[in-house]
DNA sequence: TCTGGGGTCCTAGGACCC
DNA sequence: TCTGGGGTCCTAGGACCC
């Protein structure tokens, strides 16, 4: 049976989030920053007609948002993790089967909807998103992946289809396919794109028919799924549960320039604690660890340097303090004198099942005690978020990465509630609450704004 | 002054083996 | 002058995604 996907896609999601508890941004313009403040990685509509373009360093635009009053706001990965998870639960509601594709996107299988109102189906989804969760999101339907993306990518932009649009054996898939440039394809990036041009191909309408010799030659087998997938032969089926990561990295850059060994050390044990906490929640352990340091690569005027170390374990392991130990080894080897570090990460390689780990006879640490250290550790910084660190990752961390107009954890953290003003005449219809209510801790921030 | 972070898959070529 | 052939594994680099 021929597959019928939708792929819900939220509408400038970190945008939309801070939204969720600002609501008198409503029409405002809004934009969200990288880490350390240092990109635009989401905008709101109004940011977006204004000229701000994605990806850009916040410095260059800081005339266009004092101009126009954006405001700006830094990433609140915890916030948007947990608005992510509240928006897929609601998703589930409507398909047997959901692949979530990333933080803010999910494909649903509506192959049991076959002949029915896809679209109204889908206004349905939109609509229920939105009243649970505040969030807006567009669908895109279709045949396969790359027509439920494509599908969406119009959906968005269309007034008439005021966020769904249903591409399922429609008679304006040609148009559709025709008003999409390549480089809006899913699966073709700038390079692709570049050959495409060069070989006279602009359009989805024109890769679809393209030769697939041709394809085959010069975008190879991917770009050949790529084709199909725009024919309706579906290549892609939903990926339902995730698959254990082959490779973990942390990887940052610092709040400022780095210049001792001591920094450095701290900021690499801090990586690669974080890198270890990822590898057992996979129940993973590593056989090789790669430690990587640069200073600032845009920097003309300085002198540049970059340099890496990868460390084969003689035992796969998970285990914080023995992760920490050979990554505190790479960092000696490849520090340098005089530079001034901007960025290090960690990571992980050659990733096997914790549970299979195949035993070195010279090993002089007790595993099974390891295991369940990392067990209590992990199970108390769950329950009381990073309460138990290392030693080696430093106290005060002077390097952390900065976020200078973070929101509050509204979801998240009983201190950081958002506050609900309203007259006592409405609460003596709430009884007992009345107390629980007003003995909630205030949001300092709020409070002071 | 200020420029993110974290992944996957595919391919070509070299090393190595029988 | 003649100098095998085929297979596997690994790695680096390039492409893509969010």
């Amino acid at each position: 049976m021929n597959p019928i996907f939708a792929l819900a896609d939220c509408n400038n999601f970190y945008a939309s989030c801070e939204r969720v508890f600002a609501p008198a941004l409503e029409n405002q313009p809004i934009v969200v920053l990288s880490n350390n403040d240092g990109c635009v990685v989401a905008r709101s509509n109004e940011a977006k007609t204004l000229g701000i373009p994605i990806g850009v360093p916040v410095f260059q635009v800081q005339n266009l948002i004092q101009t126009h009053q954006i405001r700006v706001y830094s990433s609140n990965y915890t916030l948007y993790g947990d608005m992510s998870r509240r928006v897929m639960e609601t998703l589930c509601q409507f398909t047997p089967a959901l692949e979530i594709y990333s933080i803010d996107e999910a494909f649903l299988d509506l192959t049991g909807c076959r002949g029915q109102d896809l679209a109204g189906y889908g206004r349905t989804i939109r609509n229920t998103v939105k009243k649970w969760t505040g969030i807006p999101v567009s669908i895109g339907i279709g045949r396969t992946k790359t027509l439920a993306k494509l599908a969406n990518r119009l959906a968005k932009k269309s007034a008439k289809a005021a966020g769904v649009l249903d591409l399922t054996d429609s008679p304006h898939l040609p148009l559709a396919l025709e008003n999409t440039e390549i480089q809006d394809i899913w699966g073709v990036g700038p390079g692709f794109a570049k050959r495409l041009r060069q070989a006279g191909i602009q359009t989805a309408l024109q890769l679809r028919d393209a030769d697939d010799g041709w394809v085959r030659k010069h975008l190879g087998v991917v770009g050949l799924r790529t084709v199909y997938e725009l024919r309706g032969m579906s290549c892609y089926g939903l990926e339902l549960s995730p698959t254990d990561k082959k490779n973990i990295v942390v990887s940052k850059s610092f709040g400022r320039k780095i210049e001792t060994l001591e920094e450095l050390s701290e900021a690499v044990a801090a990586y690669a604690a974080r890198a270890a906490e990822k590898l057992r929640r996979q129940n993973s352990a590593a056989a090789a660890l790669t430690v990587f340091a640069m200073t600032d690569l845009f920097r003309k005027d300085q002198s540049r340097y970059f340099n890496s170390r990868t460390i084969e374990l003689p035992t796969p392991t998970s285990d914080t303090g023995e992760l920490i130990r050979y990554a505190l080894e790479a960092a000696r080897k490849i520090y340098r004198k005089n530079c001034l570090f901007k960025k290090a990460g960690v990571m992980l390689n050659a990733l096997t099942s914790a549970d299979h780990i195949q035993a070195n006879l010279f090993d002089t640490i007790d595993r099974p005690r390891s295991r369940r250290l990392m067990d209590t550790l992990d199970r108390i910084n769950a329950s009381t978020a990073a309460a138990l660190h290392y030693a080696a990752e430093g106290l005060a961390q002077p390097w952390k990465t900065r976020f200078q107009h973070r929101s509050a954890h509204y979801t998240t953290d009983w201190s950081q509630l958002p506050q609900v003003k309203t007259h006592t005449a409405c609460l003596w219809h709430t009884g007992p609450s009345y107390d629980k209510i007003t003995k909630l801790p205030i949001n300092r921030r709020e409070t002071e704004k």
